[in-house]
This record gives structure tokens, C-alpha cells and sequence, in this order.
DNA sequence: GTCTATAGGTGGATAGAC
DNA sequence: GTCTATCCACCTATAGAC
């Protein structure tokens, strides 16, 4: 079964690129770039090994594809999070849940997977990499300097500061909370992170 | 060479398991364990796997006594912190400081990299990873704690959770600043993460 | 585009000489 | 305790039939 010469892939069915990226990335989230194989996936996949080299000839392209996917699914998200509310500490929430579901589906932020492994992956995967974290930086900091300049927001020094502070929290809280097993881990460092910027500090717990 | 019968260890050398766990500690913390492999700590050390494999018969061995070496380590740091001071703010930027070195050294907080890969890890690395951030939790909820009721420092909620967050701040701020090969990275979110616990709120920055 | 088969390399681990 | 030699499982990747 070919794709029709030139025509664009039917929107009503996952291509076969697609349905690969999902496992892996489901593979690379949980256990590394380094903790699984083009073998884990065939399995899944039901298919052969050689089948998977067809459609991502290395793995060092695989997982430059995978970085790349999952960071242009992200800023549509943030996207739509600026489309829906106005009000920074409304973003900033929304910005949370995104981390949240990740975690509920026993997985960590394949970014912050791959930066654990930076040292060991191929430049490719490295520069990729970085532009995520670019991306979420450069979004935090206008929401946090926004909120600020509207009184929403309270926090010292520069928003852009700021913003690599929030982001690595939540990075780190994902990563010790998995060790343990625990969501609420996770749940509760991103409640104080909220609650450290919001201007109004008054929740019990 | 032998150690003689029933004696202790001489002092003035360094034991061959410890110059062992050193470089396997340099690889772990650079490239994750599932990046490092006996072949790398063999080249390193000129000798060949089969004599690594004398004193850790099994990876998984090695790697749990890394991580049970490395919590030695550290809990003796924080009672050097201890001993030295009663000062909460104090202690906690000698705390930091910690986490400082092992970035200035080009290296992932051992625990904190081996947590991304927890998946991967056999069930006795698993538990003694757990113990060390039980340990440093626990350490900080108590230095939080008092610093608190000492009017030095200031934040709401339980000190517990507290400490998880702080723990995690530190070990997420780690993880992405290694991907910019950037310690600056890692000290600026660590120096924000202790002013928003002090009471006087004043340094611009 | 998917398959079988296999190359070529590296992983952890062991046996047995010294 | 360290070595040589080796085993076997698994890795990424490719060739070539279908």
C-alpha cells in the first residue's frame, strides 16, 4: 500500500511515521533514548526491525524526529493556551496541566529525558533539544513579564530568570516523582510553583 | 598484592573498589548508567572487564554501590553543614553549594540521573536511589523547619513538601543546564530558589 | 514498503591460566 | 587479583527478495 503519488496523506488515518513516533516515543519517555531499542518498537509495532530503518534509516534520525515532533506539538499547545485566556496565572496553570499529563501517563518530558542523556546523544538530537527549551523559556517569560506589568503576577528579577527557574522545577519535580511512582509528587511541587508567582498568597496548602 | 589477612584497609591508599567506583561515578554521572559500560571503566582505569567483574561481579552491583557511596558522601556533607553552623540560610547555601560542585565538575547530581532512567534500573539500585532522596528530604524539611520557626526563614505550607519542591528545583536545574554546558544556568534558578525562602527579600539580583 | 537474512560491532558475564 | 580467551545475547544497520 503506497501513498498516491503526490497527494497528501489522507487526514483520517495515522500514517505509518506516525503510529512508529508514538511508540518511541512512548519507549524514549519511559525508559531513555538509551534504555530502549529499534527492536522494542518493531514488537509493538508488530512489524520487523529493517520495516522501522525504512521510514528512520538511523536511530539518531529517529530521535531527532522525535524531539521535533514533540517540541511542534508543544508550542501548538501553548498556542492554544494563548488563544483561550488573557489572564497570566490562567496560562501558567494550563502550562502546569501540560507537564501534569505527561506524568498521569507514567511518563517523563521527553526533553528532559533526552538532557539527562545529553552527553551520550548525537549533535543532531542535541541542537534539536535545546530549541525546546528555547521555546518554553522564551513563552514563560512573557507570560511571567506580562503578569507582572498586570499586577497578576509577583516575583523579583528578570522574568527571563525566572521563566528557566519555573521550567526547571517542574523538569525536576517530574524526575524525582517518578521514582517514586507518585503523580502527587509532581502535583504538589507545581502547586507551590503557582503559588510562589501568584500575587495573592493566601491557600493553606 | 593482597591485603593482609583481617587488617584493616591502610589509610594512606586508595583501595583498587574505590578507584573502581570513581571512574564508574565520572561515566554515571556524565552519560547515565545505560551509557557507560565495563569496557569504558576498564580503558580508564588500563586494566580489563574481567578484573572489574572480580570486584562487582554484576553491573547491577556496581551500580547499587554507587549509589550507596554516594549517599555516604553526602550525608556525611550534611553533617559537616551541621556541625558548622545553626544558621537555616546558612545551611542551605552550603547545601546548594553541594549540588554546585558537582555541576562545576561537568557532571548530572548522581541520583538525579540515575532517577531519569529509573525504569531501566534493577530493583536494588531502585530502593537505594529512593533512600537518598529520602535522606536529602529529609534533611531539608528539618532545616526548613527550624529555620521557620526561627523567624529565618519564610514560606507557607508543610516543610515537607517544601523540601521535595527545593530538591526538585535543584535537580531539574541541573538537569537542563547540562544541556547548554552551562553552570550559570544551574547557579542562577539555585540563588533564586533561596531567596524566595528568606525573609528579607531585598538583593536586586 | 515490508520482509528474511545477515553483517559487524558491543554489551555483560564467565572459565581457567598465572 | 589480574590476565587471555571466549560465550552469547543484543545492538544498529544493510542487502536484496517479494
Amino acid at each position: 500500500m503506497t501513498a498516491k503519488k503526490g497527494a497528501r496523506p489522507p487526514a483520517a488515518q495515522v500514517s505509518v511515521k506516525q503510529r512508529i513516533l508514538d511508540v518511541a516515543e512512548q519507549c524514549a519517555q519511559t525508559r531513555g533514548f538509551n534504555g530502549f531499542s529499534y527492536a522494542d518498537v518493531a514488537e509493538k509495532l508488530l512489524c520487523t526491525k529493517a520495516s522501522l530503518h525504512y521510514h528512520f534509516p538511523s536511530k539518531a534520525e529517529l530521535g531527532r524526529a522525535l524531539i521535533e515532533r514533540y517540541h511542534r506539538v508543544f508550542e501548538q499547545a501553548l498556542e492554544a493556551i494563548d488563544g483561550r485566556t488573557n489572564e497570566a496565572g490562567e496560562k501558567l496553570r494550563r502550562y502546569v496541566a501540560l507537564y501534569d499529563s505527561v506524568m498521569r501517563n507514567d511518563r517523563m518530558c521527553l526533553c528532559g529525558m533526552f538532557a539527562a542523556e545529553y552527553a551520550t546523544l548525537p549533535a543532531p538530537m542535541r541542537d534539536e533539544l535545546r530549541l525546546f527549551f528555547d521555546a518554553n523559556e522564551k513563552w514563560l517569560a512573557a507570560v511571567l513579564e506580562d503578569g507582572r506589568r498586570a499586577g497578576e503576577l509577583a516575583f523579583r528579577g528578570p522574568a527571563k530568570q525566572r521563566a528557566r527557574s519555573v521550567l526547571g522545577a517542574l523538569e525536576g519535580a517530574m524526575l524525582v516523582a517518578r521514582a517514586y511512582g507518585d503523580g502527587r509528587r509532581f502535583q504538589s511541587a507545581a502547586k507551590q510553583v503557582l503559588t510562589d508567582l501568584s500575587v495573592e498568597r493566601a491557600q493553606p496548602s
